[in-house]
DNA sequence: AAGTTCCGAGTTTTT
DNA sequence: CTCGGAACTT
């Protein structure tokens, strides 16, 4: 935490910003000058000084993360539980006004929320009954099209296709619409859109809620899309209060549907508006701040905002030009390994990124050099399929008519209902216009299928049923969970499987049990289960369990917005990596890369690091590389170049390092020797990085083929 | 229904 | 190069 965090002193501006009485406030925060903070003093304030009920604020932010610690902090400062204020993410609220309101939002009381994954398999299976093909209209895209035109807020029947593509795109959207409507299912998209349908189309509910929130406040305010702009001007309404607060100089997500001109023109929106810049950056030394300014500083179209250093001077910037991207890994290993021996722990160090891609290369280095590191994105833990299979069969249990979960589990685990039975239940549904449920249970009655896939359809039908009658009576959350888990046959199913993959499936499906048990619903307007699969669709959870103690920090630039580190790594500038290929040609594309720049730079505190490298393997190819026009723009007198030492280069061909070495890699193993190995059986060494019980060694097995092995764990035996 | 091979694509991601 | 999905076997 930084200095300010601690005190309870606000800086003018901060001040100002805290108690403004004017209708609309927006307030431009820039990097580590105490935005979260503003926000939680304005709402203490707000309550403790202008006497405002708790009940009547409404905070708003995008991640989770941000409004369990928005609560949180205000909780603690306020010394009061945060009893009837609304804070939450756009998606949150919207799915706690829906909830409250689905018959006047025409939606079923059941409605289930899906992901982009359920989502792009109902796209999936709209194109196959439509009969288009998936080269010609990829499953991606069309998702990327529909989800488009909902932040938009434009519903199918409203997009005027141009052309016969376009006339294409209209009917699959309509389709999607269709099928979700019928299957209670709303996606990420839909819950912003049907959140302001409901204000839009019901006068009662929106002015019930307009009189409620006399005060709203949004944070990360340069990432609303359209929709959630509009959501908030018809809440906000001529009467309430409006406090945004945000940094155009950090819009990264344009891609995503997120407007910057939200916040570029809200006080050409907002009559009255009181601006307040937040300048003085409490989190970084003046040299990196110097260099944030100067990129920043080449993009047009900004508000306008120069961050002001509160600490000194600082180291300066290095810069380090790597030969490739293997010597750019080896030097940042060698920097990690010598700032966590000088002062620092792993977890103040994080290394920054364009694209995941560039991580591999860095992982392999950090494991030679044996440093512990965590990757930050993957799949978390309601994304695992195991996981989403087994909240599957609760959503069907809980509603017949949801087929995204019915489409999910009516074969897993497999019982012998095949791509044919499929294929006749999904055209029995859109004939009769009905749930795929019910297409069996028609199916059923005029037994138009082989005994033997009427027999299997019965069984899984009266599986369902048994599930739902056993675990209606019980209480307890985790025990029909576990109840579920055992009469599906999931759990079984993955514990009858040999191999590590299908252990740590058994292992994910005992966690569910356990965040089943651990789960505490916030509002009891839902049933448990309910309440349960609200949570798991609307937080992911955590990529990985925080036990991994002590680790660099490997990310995107993206992922790192938010957050700080005492030492920050950012690699690859280089021209086509970063900024990337496909954002050079658009100024306005090329403008967001920059901020990424920005964002990735301002992460740092005491010590920033970048490099790029001459040449790079991507997608299987070498090659030159330019540096980033970045770096270019960073001045001169902030930066000081490292000078390589030795340079780490790729081996050119395995030939290459047959003949240059003949020396022991670690415990008397050499290139070309014979080795055996427990799993993989007999081999002959032909390549390896590294020295020692950290060194990569690669292996020709007989029977296995290539594999790279760790010499201290692989447990090769010369031969 | 599981294991194989072949082909093509290849930023950024939260909800 | 390296992953994932589709199409093809067994």
């Amino acid at each position: 935490m930084n200095m300010q965090a601690s005190s309870n002193i606000l800086n003018d501006a901060q001040q100002q910003a805290v108690t403004s009485t004017a209708p609309y406030t927006l307030v431009l925060a820039g990097a580590g000058s105490g935005k979260t903070r503003v926000l939680v003093h304005r709402i203490a304030w707000l309550i403790q000084t202008e006497h405002l009920s708790p009940y009547s604020v409404l905070a708003v932010t995008f991640t989770n993360k941000a409004a369990g610690e928005m609560r949180a902090r205000i909780e603690k400062l306020l010394n009061l539980p945060t009893q009837g204020m609304w804070i939450g993410t756009f998606h949150g609220l919207a799915h706690r006004l829906l909830r409250a309101h689905f018959q006047e939002a025409n939606l079923p009381e059941n409605f289930q929320i899906i992901d982009s994954d359920d989502q792009q398999r109902l796209i999936k299976r709209i194109l196959t009954s439509l009969n288009l093909d998936e080269k010609q209209y990829p499953p991606r895209q069309i998702q990327g099209f529909i989800n488009a035109k909902k932040d938009e807020g434009i519903r199918a029947d409203k997009f005027k296709p141009l052309d016969a593509h376009g006339m294409t795109l209209k009917r699959i959207y309509q389709a999607y619409e269709e099928l979700c409507q019928r299957s209670g299912l709303v996606d990420f998209a839909e819950l912003l859109l049907s959140a302001y349908d409901l204000f839009l189309k019901q006068p009662t509910v929106l002015t019930h809620y307009q009189q409620r929130f006399r005060h709203v406040l949004v944070d990360e305010f340069q990432d609303t899309n359209t929709i959630q702009y509009e959501w908030l001007k018809l809440l906000v309404g001529d009467q309430g209060h409006l406090t945004v607060v945000g940094d155009d100089d950090q819009s990264i997500y344009g891609w995503r549907g997120a407007k910057i001109e939200n916040i570029q023109d809200f006080y050409r929106n907002f009559q009255n508006t009181l601006t307040v810049r937040l300048e003085e950056n409490y989190r970084s030394t003046a040299g990196i701040l110097k260099a944030a300014n100067h990129v920043i500083a080449n993009n047009f179209n900004r508000l306008g905002k120069e961050l002001k250093a509160v600490s000194g001077q600082g180291d300066p910037i290095r810069l380090y030009t790597a030969f490739n991207d293997l010597d750019e890994a080896h030097f940042l290993a060698a920097q990690i390994k010598y700032w966590s021996g000088h002062g620092y722990s792993h977890e103040d160090i994080a290394v920054l990124y364009r694209s995941n891609a560039q991580s591999r290369v860095l992982e392999e280095a950090l494991i030679a050099a044996n440093i512990p590191y965590r990757i930050y994105g993957g799949f978390r833990f309601f994304e695992r399929a195991e996981i989403k299979d087994a909240l599957a069969y609760l959503r069907l249990i809980y509603y017949r008519q949801d087929d995204a979960a019915f489409e999910r589990i009516i074969n897993t685990p497999t019982r012998g209902i095949g791509d044919q039975t499929l294929m006749t239940i999904r055209e029995t549904a859109k004939t009769h216009h009905c749930s795929l449920w019910q297409a069996v249970e028609i199916i059923l009655t005029e037994k138009t299928l082989s005994n033997r896939a009427l027999s299997a359809l019965t069984a899984f039908i009266e599986l369902i049923e048994h599930i739902s009658n056993t675990i209606q009576p019980l209480q307890n959350l985790a025990e029909q969970m576990e109840e579920t888990l055992k009469l599906s046959g999931l759990i079984n199913h993955y514990r009858q499987e040999k191999g590590e993959k299908a252990q740590a499936k058994v292992e994910n499906l005992e966690e569910l049990i356990t965040a089943a048990s651990q789960f505490a619903p916030e509002n009891s307007q839902l049933t448990p289960i309910q309440a349960f699969l609200a949570h798991a669709a609307l937080e992911a959870g955590e990529t990985q369990s925080q036990l991994t103690n002590d680790c660099i920090q490997l990310m995107t630039l993206h992922t790192a917005k938010g957050l700080e580190f005492k030492i920050v790594f950012i690699c690859g500038l280089e021209e086509g990596l970063f900024p990337h290929e496909l954002s050079i040609r658009e100024e306005k594309k090329l403008e967001e890369e920059r901020r990424l720049c920005y964002v990735g730079i301002t992460r740092a505190r005491e010590k920033l690091y970048l490099s790029y490298a001459e040449n790079r393997r991507l997608h299987g190819k070498e090659s030159f590389q330019r540096p980033s026009r970045f770096l270019g723009e960073i001045p001169a007198s902030c930066l000081e170049e490292i000078r390589p030492k030795a340079r780490v280069s790729r081996p050119v061909t395995q030939e290459l390092n047959f003949s240059s070495s003949a020396d022991v890699i670690y415990d008397g193993l050499k290139l070309g020797q014979r080795v055996h190995h427990q799993k993989f059986g007999y081999g002959v060494i032909t390549n390896y990085e590294g020295h020692g019980e950290n060194a990569r060694i690669a292996v020709k097995f007989e029977s296995e083929g290539l594999k790279w092995l760790l010499a201290g764990f692989a447990k090769l035996k010369s031969v």
